[in-house]
RNA sequence: GCGGGUAUGGUGGAAUUGGUAGACACGCUAGACUUAGGAUCUAGUGCCGUGAGGCGUGGGGGUUCGACUCCCUUUACCCGCACCA
């Protein structure tokens, strides 16, 4: 064999380890650059082609990066607290750091074997105890700190406690509970030590609360927002209903405005921003208080058209508005009582399947703040609890859910825009003009809006007020395999653990909850924990996201025993200036992230405020799985050519016994019990072709690639260019493993072009022609400009330019070689290793420096011309570089195609762009 | 419904600021070579047409000497959100 891929890349992937070639200090004398990957759930099916995709994009950035004469940070570790781990526990009985153990030890086979760059010494594992010591770390400081909303920071809660201490909380700006009471220094002096702390709750960063979560009953645990999907969990698919629970929440909401704030600072695709600018979902609007007849009661209403207050002629409450008890008159009490329960009964997903309209009259009326008129008031699950006030002025004329919900219940429609008709819906434009609106009436909606607002003000019945959809983050999770909680609790009284001191997870008999209902710890006794205080500690985990939420920060300093991540360390490195991954976190991790970024960076302990500079989301690979065509009620197959004559249902089938699209008839047979006396009908070329289609890679489709059996064939540089080849990085893409040859084949013409006969080393010593420097030069200025902008594929194609016109031109030159190699180690580490070694190297082409681009080698003194007429190209001219205008263009006329090519007419304009094109309007 | 994205040969894709559409690769066709190899080499390969020539970047329109690229409009598909008041 010529080029024996498999020796080279073990013997340089051995190199490598046993020479710590890419072990990274800090060297503040040297430019950092922070490449970073998403780093991977270690599942127990292994790495699949989809994964590597990024990785191996990232690796190649990094060892740019790393030939530029950056210092590059280039790490890799594991996100191995999950639900799969510990779902298999459950079935096994085995600890679910075994599974974790094992399939860490697969992935990083499989990892090792693709050659990447990374800095194993800064490995880290989010279930590591070392790790996860960090993680409660950054729980107690979100314990300890509320969000100041003067200075717009999160400070230490001491502070807030000292305010308290003087002036209550009269004064006090800051984020918190809705329902926070208000008291005064000595209210506070005189609260008990279990009130302050209920008071503190409502203030902390990490609190605790009764709230709606969605609980998962197929998991046995909640879920937050982005973990469901249309209604059903993301993971396994099942049912979410709403249920109240007293859970731990992070105070993502104090971050709201910064978050999107934050979006215009980092780059990242604009769809993923979106994502985020939705998911934050600010909209800009008033509250509005509502007097409700007869009661000292009040309903505070959101709404963003103040301007439509004299259209309103009944308020919606939620059904689990808190208020509905208390108003709900006598009569109505059993109805809306029973409305409630069917409400509360209803799962997520029904209520969102759920269009029909519902709702019932409370039989309370609200009193109109202008009109003075009696405002009726419904209950609907139209309107959501956790929303805004969780109630709503119902606006028929101008908001078409009220709309619908007005003709439904027969409610009169008050008209409210000039030249408006009410009967055929709602009217939402925004360039309407008010009428029937006193101190409204002639103003266009947008300053009407203000107005609205001032008067409102004004008369003190409600404020500006800005909303988000942005809920706080659920972080308690009711099961094993997580971060536990540095919490025990004296009564109902939450305390964080002493500052050194962290827990890890005891040992439990069964990894299920309870008989009680109570999540797995409760199952530890006093003695199984590591460190046991006050009357029971927190039974709850921490979820899936806690440790991925600053994992980029602990690379930098991974062993660190005193600190997370030394300031020192954190301010060399800095953000990530590249941060590769799937689309599928755009909300949840790197929303998630980003907050704690902005936290840590609040309270000193770290100096940027923005995780990811620059996020590249990789697009899906996606498989190609064959189909066979049986005939129906039969067990003969039809041949792809032929099924139109017959009536045959589709299989999937395995693509391992597929070449080709063409199916080994043999090995079918084998494959399953009932194909083993299968008939066939084939193709003129007595063989069977298989159906393909383009699928997501999953195993009931059997279509799934895995990177080792394409490795095995063509060895990790193929692979990698391939990968890289297939397409732009953020495109999905079908996998395809017909093309690899191609790529292969590069790799083998290159090896050919430095080796005779013989399979003898060999360059040539001679001085490079004009030509070769030309081809050499013309690929590092492309490849250069192409990898600035992340076209991976191109340079790839740019790669296999330059082989082929040096194997055109028959040039090995020494010099020549010296630099191509360079420019595709990136790529191909293992073959330009071993050349860039045959070459006479002694330290790895890693330590090299991309070659110098000089323009000199790219001038020509002719230039091709292309002649177009009428904007159609027609011929070519070459003509010497310098040639004016009025040269080219006499040449050009003079040229016998040009005769032809007007054919008789008169040119009307002639066009000519110095060194680039010729147009002839005629 | 709202927001974002995509659309180019038989296939994956290229064309960076408006300037030779289809680079590179797969596949296919024909041929050469041979110690039959997942080999290599040569030629061809967008579509229609024998040809001259015509057509051609989802469809329609526009701006321009010139449009895959800019503007308007429309269709299909993908992703996110969806009673968000």
């Amino acid at each position: 064999m010529e080029y024996n891929f498999k020796e080279i890349e073990f013997k340089w992937q051995d190199y490598w380890k046993k020479n710590n070639t890419y072990l990274v200090l800090e060297d503040l004398n040297t430019p950092k650059f922070y490449a970073l990957d998403m780093f991977p759930y270690p599942s127990g099916a292994g790495l699949h082609v989809g994964h590597p995709l990024g990785y191996i994009a990232s690796d190649i950035f990094a060892r740019y990066k790393k030939l530029k004469g950056f210092n590059v940070l280039h790490p890799m570790g594991y996100d191995s607290f999950g639900l799969p781990t510990e779902q298999y526990a459950i079935e096994t009985g085995i600890h679910p750091s075994i599974a974790t153990k094992k399939n860490i030890e697969t992935y990083r086979k499989q990892l090792d074997r693709l050659g990447f760059s990374y800095d194993w010494s800064r490995e880290i594992q989010t279930s590591d105890p070392n790790y996860y010591k960090w993680t409660q770390w950054i729980f107690k400081q979100l314990f300890n700190s509320f969000y100041c909303n003067i200075d717009d920071k999160a400070k230490h809660i001491s502070e807030l406690i000292k305010e308290f201490e003087i002036n209550g909380n009269i004064n006090t700006k800051a984020s918190c509970d809705e329902k926070t009471p208000i008291f005064s220094s000595t209210d506070w002096i005189g609260f008990s030590e279990e009130e302050k702390e209920n008071i503190l709750q409502k203030y902390r960063l990490a609190f605790l609360s009764d709230t709606w979560v969605n609980w998962c009953e197929g998991l046995g645990t909640v879920l937050a927002n982005d973990e469901i999907k249309d209604g059903l969990s993301e993971r396994g698919g099942f049912v979410v209903e709403q249920k109240l629970m007293k859970q731990w929440l992070l105070r993502i909401t104090a971050y709201s405005d910064r978050l999107l704030e934050g979006l215009k600072t980092i780059d990242w695709s604009d769809s993923i921003k979106e994502i985020q600018k939705n998911w934050i979902g600010k909209s800009d609007g008033t509250s509005i208080d509502f007097k409700i007849e007869n009661t000292k009661n009040i309903i505070k209403v959101f709404t963003t058209r103040p301007d439509t207050i004299y259209g309103v002629n009944f308020l919606v409450l939620a059904p689990e508005h808190e208020l509905v008890i208390e108003i709900v008159s006598a009569d109505k009490k059993q109805e809306v009582n029973n409305y409630v329960n069917e409400v509360k009964l209803k799962s997520e997903r029904d209520r969102q399947a759920g269009k029909h309209i519902t709702g019932i009259f409370t039989g309370s009326y609200a009193v109109h703040p202008f009109t003075k008129d009696k405002v009726a008031i419904w209950i609907s699950d139209y309107v959501l609890a956790n929303y805004g006030t969780g109630a709503v002025m119902a606006v028929p004329c101008g908001d078409q859910r009220d709309w619908d919900f007005a003709k439904y219940f027969g409610i009169n429609i008050i008209n409210i825009f000039k030249d408006n008709d009410v009967n055929n819906g709602a009217n939402t434009n925004k360039d309407n003009i008010i009428t029937n609106s006193e101190f409204l009436n002639d103003l266009f909606v947008t300053d009407a809006i203000n107005l609205a607002i001032k008067r409102i003000e004004d008369i003190g019945i409600g404020k500006r007020k800005t909303n988000y959809r942005l809920r706080d983050a659920v972080f308690s999770r009711q099961r094993y395999w997580g971060e536990p909680f540095p919490v025990y609790f004296k009564g109902d009284i939450p305390r964080l653990l002493e500052d050194n001191e962290y827990l890890e997870l005891p040992p439990v008999d069964k990894y299920l909850p309870t008989n009680t209902g109570e999540p797995p710890l409760a199952r530890a006794k006093k003695e199984d924990w590591n460190i046991f205080k006050g009357d029971r500690m927190e039974n709850n985990v921490m979820p899936g996201w806690a440790g991925s939420s600053w994992y980029f920060l602990r690379y930098m300093d991974p062993k660190n025993e005193l600190t997370f991540c030394s300031k020192e360390k954190s301010d060399y490195w800095g953000q990530v200036d590249l941060y590769i991954g799937g689309a599928e976190h755009s909300v949840g991790h790197l929303l998630y992230s980003r907050f704690w970024t902005k936290f840590l960076f609040d309270r000193g302990y770290i100096s940027f405020d923005e995780p990811f500079k620059k996020l590249i989301n990789q697009g899906m690979i996606l498989g190609r799985s064959n189909l066979v065509y049986r005939i129906k009620n039969t067990n003969t197959f039809v041949t792809f050519e032929k099924i139109k004559d017959y009536d045959t249902t589709i299989l999937h089938v395995d693509i391992d016994i597929v070449e080709n699209d063409f199916l080994d008839i043999a090995r079918f047979r084998k494959w399953r019990k009932e194909f083993n006396n299968a008939e066939f009908i084939l193709n003129d070329q007595k063989k069977y072709l298989c159906g393909y289609e383009t699928e997501k890679m999953s195993k009931s489709k059997y279509n799934v690639q895995t990177p080792d059996q394409l490795v095995e064939k063509f060895g990790a540089d193929t692979l990698r260019l391939y990968e890289m080849f297939l397409g732009p990085l953020e495109q999905f893409k079908p996998w395809d493993t017909k093309g690899i040859n191609g790529v292969h084949n590069f790799l083998r013409k290159f090896w050919r072009l430095v080796h005779d006969e013989n399979n003898k080393f060999t360059v040539s010593e001679n001085k490079p022609s004009h030509e070769n420097l030309r081809t050499l030069h013309k690929t590092i200025k492309k490849v250069d400009e192409d990898i600035s902008r992340f076209s991976f594929n191109t340079i790839v194609s740019t790669l296999m330019i330059c082989i082929n016109e040096l194997l055109d031109q028959k040039c090995n030159n020494r010099e020549v070689i010296k630099g191509f190699t360079i420019l595709l180690s990136p790529y191909a580490p293992h073959i330009a290793e071993e050349i860039w070694n045959k070459l006479g190297n002694k330290e790895s082409v890693f330590f090299s420096s991309f070659p110098e681009y000089k323009p000199e080698y790219l001038k020509q003194n002719k230039i091709d011309y292309p002649v177009s007429f009428n904007g159609k190209m027609r011929y070519k001219i070459t003509l010497p570089a310098t040639n004016s205008k009025k040269e080219i263009e006499a040449a050009v006329m003079q040229h016998e195609k040009t005769k032809h090519y007007l054919s008789n007419k008169s040119p009307k304009k002639i066009i000519i762009i110095p060194q680039r094109i010729v147009n002839i309007v005629f």
